[in-house]
DNA sequence: AGCACGCCGACT
DNA sequence: GTCGGCGTGCTC
């Protein structure tokens, strides 16, 4: 008997091994102590099979095979579907069976319960809820049986609190009774506790939650419940999509358009992508739901690929807020009049205020102080990085290069460089100017004791704090019924990163921070700081035309031949030698281009780059990037598995592979 | 990825 | 004369 082992490392081949000296012999799926070298690691068994008598120890002829040293699971971790399931990830995101189940699979030796949240009583009858008729329309529509082969993906799409959720519930509920598993997937670990302890008053026993953040015992102990079939509703982040459900019925994906569905590292897989591939094996329905759906979603809606499903209103009746831009050009302080005066007022009426401040998009950019304008590169429409060091503009998709402006090609302004400000100088700046305000700042980076934020934000719901000033976590899933006005402070500095979804996050990002004003109130308002009043994703999300903004962006995207008319691949060449990064990366890039160009005509994959990554050294790190850009997955697969393997040859660098990328940094 | 074996500089 | 740099090669 011979057992094949996956093994956590970079090399794309299973290893056999002989059965253990004492004990049972493992079978598929469970997880293996062996030697491997002059280490012992842990592996997966993914195959066992006999011993051929008449070709013995063909495998490795001289030596033999080593034994299996211990068996870590008595009882597999997964059956066949679940392993094809883990064989598609690795090939479609090209990292090796061993490490990609290596983050698939929970990683305790020994499972340890988790405490339920809410009791283990049994299910609380449903609620007698009323619903909207589209809310009742879109649980039948998605509950509505299947042919075999069918695919049933559905989006929810609806503003802030329209009643998305309830709708998931009810479905849900159908998917259970049906005797089927329900996976929902939220973005955010601190999400799935919010949600993990709503479902678990209302359904009981049958939650699980399934995160990274969980102890790796708990984690296991989750794991072995659900694959018990005591539990069959799993809450959780995106690892929560490869949960061992037996029949999954329904997989429903929270907040689609968040980012963080995309893992960061290797295999670095899109739990949408998982989930549209396992409701098609499983024959479940897949629902998505966002205020803001990503703009490949939209499209796949217009293309009828994804059922589209829409609640227009507030159930709670609160009146959409009124949205207004203030031009802030040439302005010295970042607290404009018209804010600072709404700021005073709504406070003098008992209401309370959220600004928000965008931090992320402080990357150097080369910007008008005047009109706002921006370099941006002319064959990739995505803005020039500033490179201070040599002077000149680079793009970071192409490597195109370029002096910066002395003037101002559009308004013929001298005001023209880079601008860096910082978080505390608008908090000064808050406290000096609205000084009967009590003010509170909220974000990631500034280090505070634990549970700051928390007792920040429990302060602010009982109405102690005036004004929240806070980064991207204050923009979601936050709901303070006494907020009256929500200010942006710069709503522009997302679009400054080097990225062709600059536009469509910073749309996003405006309607979701929107959300957050008067959702129980009707006198709800947003005020929208921006140094480019007429850029289409902040115009159009102030005038709530968000079809128009769809349509343009889609637009853009087919004539500058991105996703969603193309499939990327990235790669990130990585060392800590700069010579040896950039060598390795043109080494690569021609590679890929000849590669490329033995593809037939139709089937082309572009090649753009070798280019310094926007993010050109990270931990000391060099980083050039190259992009592959095809029509479909199949040929980008065909160019980029010899790069694979090539990278692996080289000394003193290491490759970085992204399929379908989301962040281009 | 580790982890060792293997050949060239500053130290007790 | 040794300790140690990290280049490269393999792992059932």
């Amino acid at each position: 008997m011979i057992l094949d082992v996956a093994v956590p490392v970079p090399v794309d081949r299973l290893f056999s091994y002989l059965p253990p000296r004492e004990g049972p012999v493992p079978d598929q799926g469970c997880r293996v102590m062996v030697p491997f070298g002059r280490r012992t690691v842990t592996g997966v068994v993914v195959a066992a099979r006999e011993v051929r008598q008449d070709d013995p120890g063909e495998t490795v002829p001289e030596k033999g095979l080593k034994e299996i040293l211990r068996v870590l699971d008595a009882e597999p971790l997964f059956g066949e579907s679940w392993l094809e399931m883990a064989r598609w990830v690795s090939r479609m995101y090209l990292t090796t069976l061993g490490e990609t189940l290596a983050t698939m699979l929970p990683g305790a030796k020994k499972a340890k319960d988790l405490p339920l949240a809410g009791g283990d009583e049994p299910a609380l009858a449903p609620r007698e809820l009323e619903l909207s008729p589209e809310q009742i329309q879109a649980i039948e529509t998605i509950s509505r049986p299947l042919s075999p082969g069918e695919e049933s993906w559905h989006y929810l799409y609806g503003i802030t609190g329209s009643g998305k959720t309830e709708v998931f519930l009810q479905l849900a509920e159908r998917a259970l009774a049906a005797g089927r598993g329900v996976i929902y997937l939220v973005p955010e670990i601190a999400l799935t506790h919010q949600l993990f302890d709503h479902i678990s008053r209302r359904f009981g026993a049958v939650a699980a939650m399934l995160h990274s953040g969980l102890t790796p015992a708990r984690r296991l102990g989750e794991w072995r419940r659900i694959q018990r079939g005591e539990a069959r509703l799993v809450v959780g982040a995106r690892s929560a999509v490869f949960a061992p459900l037996e029949r999954v019925g329904l997989i429903i994906i929270d907040e689609e358009h968040e980012g963080s569905y995309k893992a960061g590292n290797a295999p670095r897989y899109h739990a949408r992508q998982v989930a549209l591939w396992r409701s098609v094996q499983d024959g479940a329905a897949c629902v998505m739901g966002s205020a803001t759906p990503s703009v490949e979603a939209w499209h796949l809606m217009q293309t009828g690929r994804l059922g589209r499903l829409v609640l227009s209103r507030r159930l709670a009746g609160g009146a959409l807020p009124s949205i207004r831009t203030i031009n802030i050009r040439g302005a010295s302080g970042l607290i404009s009049p018209p804010l600072k005066e709404a700021l005073i007022e709504t406070h003098r009426q008992g209401g309370q205020s959220i600004l928000f401040l965008n931090r992320r998009g402080f990357a150097a950019a080369f910007q008008c102080r005047s009109c706002g304008d921006q370099a941006e590169c002319p064959r990739c429409s995505v803005p020039m990085t500033y490179h201070k060091g040599q002077s000149r503009l680079v793009c970071h998709y192409c490597g195109h290069r370029c002096h910066p402006e002395q003037v101002c090609s559009r308004c013929g302004s001298l005001d023209v460089g880079y601008t860096v400000f910082g978080t505390e100088r608008i908090e000064e700046d808050l406290s000096r100017e609205l000084p009967g305000l009590s003010l509170a700042r909220v974000d990631a980076d500034t280090t505070r004791p634990k549970g700051y934020l928390q007792d920040v934000l429990e302060r602010f719901a009982r109405g102690e704090i005036d004004l929240l000033l806070g980064t991207q976590m204050v923009a979601k899933g936050l709901n303070f019924p006494g907020v009256r006005t929500v200010g942006i402070i710069m709503a522009d500095t997302g679009l400054n990163l080097p990225d062709f979804r600059a536009a469509e996050r910073t749309f996003a990002l405006i309607v979701q921070v929107a959300g957050r004003a008067g959702r129980f109130r009707d006198d709800g308002q947003v005020l929208v700081q921006t140094l480019r009043p007429e850029h289409d994703a902040i115009g159009r999300a102030a005038a709530m035309e968000v079809e128009e903004f769809y349509r343009q962006e889609l637009e853009t995207r087919r004539a500058l031949l991105f996703p969603p008319f193309s499939r990327l691949i990235r790669l990130v060449v990585r060392s800590s030698r700069r010579d040896a990064a950039e060598e390795a990366s043109e080494a690569l890039g021609r590679m890929a281009r000849s590669a490329a160009g033995t593809l037939p005509g139709d089937r082309a994959v572009d090649v753009l780059g070798p280019a310094p990554a926007a993010l050109e050294r990270i931990k000391n790190n060099w980083r050039y990037q190259i992009i592959l850009r095809g029509a479909g997955l199949g040929e980008l697969h065909r160019v980029c598995r010899p790069l694979v393997a090539e990278s692996g040859k080289m000394r003193q660098v290491h490759l970085e592979v992204d399929v379908d990328p989301v962040n281009l940094l």
